[in-house]
DNA sequence: CGTTAGCACTCTCGTTATGAGAGTGCTAAA
DNA sequence: TTTAGCACTCTCATAACGAGAGTGCTAACG
């Protein structure tokens, strides 16, 4: 567990041993690998070297004479060599935007795209929310009278969002004088987060000062419950693992797939709120139990202050971290453009 | 294959290797037929029906010398039997009506918790779709200009549903401008379904005409596309089933589930489009090859002629009809009475 | 001193053999 | 028509076993 730095050689070593666990998912051992890599060393070499990084954490034996397999640690300095310089082949870019542009339709076309697409080329599962904005600040509302006292609330959002709301009045109201309230409100709120419009409130008649706090509670929600749906896809891919041959271990795959409260958990305190780089949580790091055999590779994307949305992969400790990460990456990049485009054009 | 009909003696016999298959997941052989069910008769006896079903195509042998399974036909005449007399205790039915009463907030909620409550109860797959318009028609339109010719188009029909859509406009109108069509286009078009719309839309002005033409399309879009997202839960039960325990067979079953269209498929031809009663698809009934191990319990909810969903389960042939049809009929109860309300209260 | 060849030892995993158990069909008697 | 008896079949769990891969250690080498 000590930290000192690795030498060359060992760092050498500990990708190669990466690199051949992820493609193979057998512990790799020292005749492999200087097969494998035509390693101008000899095998006794690199099991000293393997030794010593067993020794300091990087590496694990399942059992005495098997081969080595990466801890979180080896994962984790493995990853973060590797960053900078993984990116997807600029014809599969060309393709995916090409995908992406196609279809300049409905945010759920979007995220659907999205989560096939990085399931696809992560070939594990992936996870994509609609974007949503980060602050709720009212932009417009309308009443709409239907029979009797029942009157469906259309309540626009900065940012395009909508959220309706069947709600039923003490009296019946004429459609004119819902119309006059709605207009009122609008045009006293309009910019106004829910505080704002609770400041506003006293201004407005009766059915006025209802509607408004109807109003500023659906915002008040709208900031709670801020990730939304989770749209997932690519979860056959990850049944197809071998860690997950065993079915017990394919269920609780799954199980935790399904899980929406740990996922927004994670998705939420393991990403800064603002667009930016990638983040790849390995094995859980310690914090999420349920997660001990997996790694997420997450990223946000949308416009900062506006609106934004995460979208990642999910899949074994023994992913391709390389494929993943330049996935997510050029992924995210794409509908960030798409929401600032959709916020400002 | 003959469809004489079955004796007494020949029902009885097959409804118990079916109840004791789906159960054990064996295949069950004469012997214990008779210890686990005490029958009055001798396993010789026994044996010999087992053999005429068989003749008659109820039963199958996986090989010689094993016990019977039941074949589709088996499936379906056990489930034609059992139809009426198959119900969720009490004790069951008011938890669950509990927890729909102690929401009722969203439609999507909903949603989610018919799913998680036939999964539950069913132990294997679900899959809810949302509640939508048979016929799209057209209630209100408004327009609201955010910066530039760049417009928001809040659709809303009949039924709650909202559409909304950005829009890019030739030239830049001013807010009041938009108001004024949409009240035009709303006091033109209330209660039209796409075409409705279409033969008012001379009537207008250059920029209404433009407008309109827009709802038109999204209404014609709506129609299209009338299942939306397909709400899924449950999807650990299927895999904990023995005959999936083989991985690959895990694994088709999870394409399945996520296969969006072919589902969509199904949902769409095997049910006719009024509230009724529980439809039961076995095996694919020969029209779908990818559902040859696998059935479905069926049930279409909402109101007839106004909004209706569909929702189910999906299970290994060999699930627990009894279990699932219940809850797939009480279910389906419950949400049709959820959108009955919020239609006319 | 770092590197390498050699070697004895360990652990896994796929293959094969084997025997118990469950089930069948058939025949003949009740 | 039902039942007892029986020979036969097929699966499946268990155990035995050997090949293969890998290790750590020691001693020799440049």
């Amino acid at each position: 567990m000590s930290t000192e730095p690795l030498t060359e050689r060992q760092e050498t070593v500990l990708a190669l041993v990466v690199h051949e666990y992820i493609e193979s998912a057998r512990p790799v051992g020292s005749k492999r690998l200087v097969d494998q890599y035509s390693l101008r060393v000899s095998s006794a070499t690199v099991r000293n070297e393997l030794a010593t990084l067993t020794e300091t954490g990087y590496l694990r034996q399942p059992h005495t004479s098997a081969g080595r397999v990466p801890t979180e640690q080896g994962y984790r300095y493995f990853v973060a060599r590797l960053q900078g310089d993984t990116d997807l082949p600029a014809s599969e870019k060309r393709l995916i935007s090409h995908q992406f542009h196609q279809m300049r339709g409905d945010v759920d076309e979007w995220v659907r795209l999205a989560a096939s697409i990085l399931a696809t080329q992560s070939r594990v599962a992936s996870l994509v929310t609609s974007p949503l904005p980060d602050r709720t600040v009212f932009k417009h509302l309308e009443l709409i009278g239907t029979q009797g006292r029942q009157v469906l609330m259309v309540l626009v959002l900065e940012g395009g969002d909508v959220r309706q709301q069947m709600l039923t009045l003490s009296d019946p109201i004429d459609q004119t004088q819902l119309r006059l309230t709605a207009e009122q409100i609008t045009a006293a709120c309009e910019g106004r987060d829910a505080n704002g419009v609770k400041a506003k409130s006293s201004r407005f008649d009766v059915l006025g000062r209802e509607i408004a706090s109807l109003v500023a509670e659906s915002l008040e929600r709208a900031d709670e419950f801020s990730s939304g749906e989770i749209h997932r896809d690519g979860l056959a891919n990850v049944l197809s693992q071998p860690e997950f041959s065993d079915t017990e271990q394919g269920r609780n795959a799954l199980k935790l797939l399904e899980e929406r409260s740990l996922l927004e958990e994670v998705l939420a305190k393991a990403l800064s709120p603002t667009v930016g780089g990638v983040q790849v949580v390995i094995g859980g790091e310690g914090a999420w139990e349920e997660l001990r055999d997996y790694s997420m590779v997450l990223a946000r994307y949308g416009a900062t202050g506006k609106a934004t949305g995460t979208l990642g992969v999910l899949g074994p400790t023994r992913m391709s971290y390389g494929r993943s990460i330049s996935a997510v990456r050029y992924v995210a990049g794409l509908m960030s453009n798409l929401v600032v485009e959709a916020f400002d054009a």
